[in-house]
DNA sequence: GTTTTTGCAAATGATTTGCATGGAT
DNA sequence: ATCCATGCAAATCATTTGCAAAAAC
């Protein structure tokens, strides 16, 4: 890795003509170091740390505009809040009923079948969201 | 079919200690009419040419009910709306990005990997959600 | 008769919007 | 100098909650 998470964020933007600001390297780099997917609000929570006076119309408009870039996935694990995933590459997500947690889960879903059915309506998928729901070891232990 | 849905979602309602109502019994009627995902405020909507009053808060609370005896599915297919589906065998689904529109895929997807993989971590999974996403026919056209 | 359900109104909470200022190009 | 991005405050919208009245058991 010769390249930092500035340089590839402002690459990034400047390819697509969006300008290079401190709200955007700050948020891009703390997306990198949390490494996984989180709430907007926890998100803008650090990230304020770093850059006092960040707003969340500007996280939520920034963590937009990266997922427009392919830089973010946002996941709809249910619950009211979306989250959003620096983990671009595919991967399922668990979700517990109880505790409303979602976790990573390291195996490869082979959705192929149901991209060749959404191709054959005329419709050409990008991406492909799993999320299996039950009860986490936790939850189900109490 | 020598049972009616009413008859249906009675022996369900019983069967786990709740009341049949006639909220209930629109509800679950509408559901399998429709026979595809709706939004709950239009649910809501055909529901109340039926049984004039009928409450928002009784149609999700009634929702959320249906949902706990497995008679409909929630799915979070991305917007703000949740998505409540009366067909309760595992399909997937295709999420226009542009237009917001949610379709059936009539496609099975093998997830055994990924419910392999939760129950390594002490979960239990008892359900899986598939949603693609991407344009839609019609929006590619335009 | 007792307990659950309902309807109403209000609260909640995540996300978005309008608009004037500030900052990047 | 121009136009995009930000912050603030307020709006929006789906969903939930508190509570008294009505209905199912």
């Amino acid at each position: 890795m010769t390249t930092t998470a500035d340089e590839r964020l402002s690459a990034a933007l400047r390819a697509a003509g969006h300008r290079v600001t401190s709200q955007r390297l700050v948020l891009y780099r703390v997306l990198g170091e949390l490494g996984r997917h989180a709430h907007a609000e926890e998100i803008a929570r650090v990230s304020s740390e770093r850059l006092p006076g960040l707003s969340l119309p500007t996280v939520y408009a920034t963590l937009e505009l990266f997922e427009g870039l392919g830089l973010v996935r946002r996941v709809d694990a249910g619950g009211p809040a979306a989250l959003f995933d620096p983990r671009t590459e595919p991967h399922a997500h668990f979700a517990c009923r109880a505790c409303g947690t979602v976790s990573d889960l390291e195996a490869a879903v082979d959705a192929r079948a149901a991209q060749v059915a959404a191709r054959a309506t005329g419709a050409e998928p990008d991406h492909v969201e799993v999320v299996l729901r039950g009860l986490c070891g936790a939850c189900r232990a109490s």
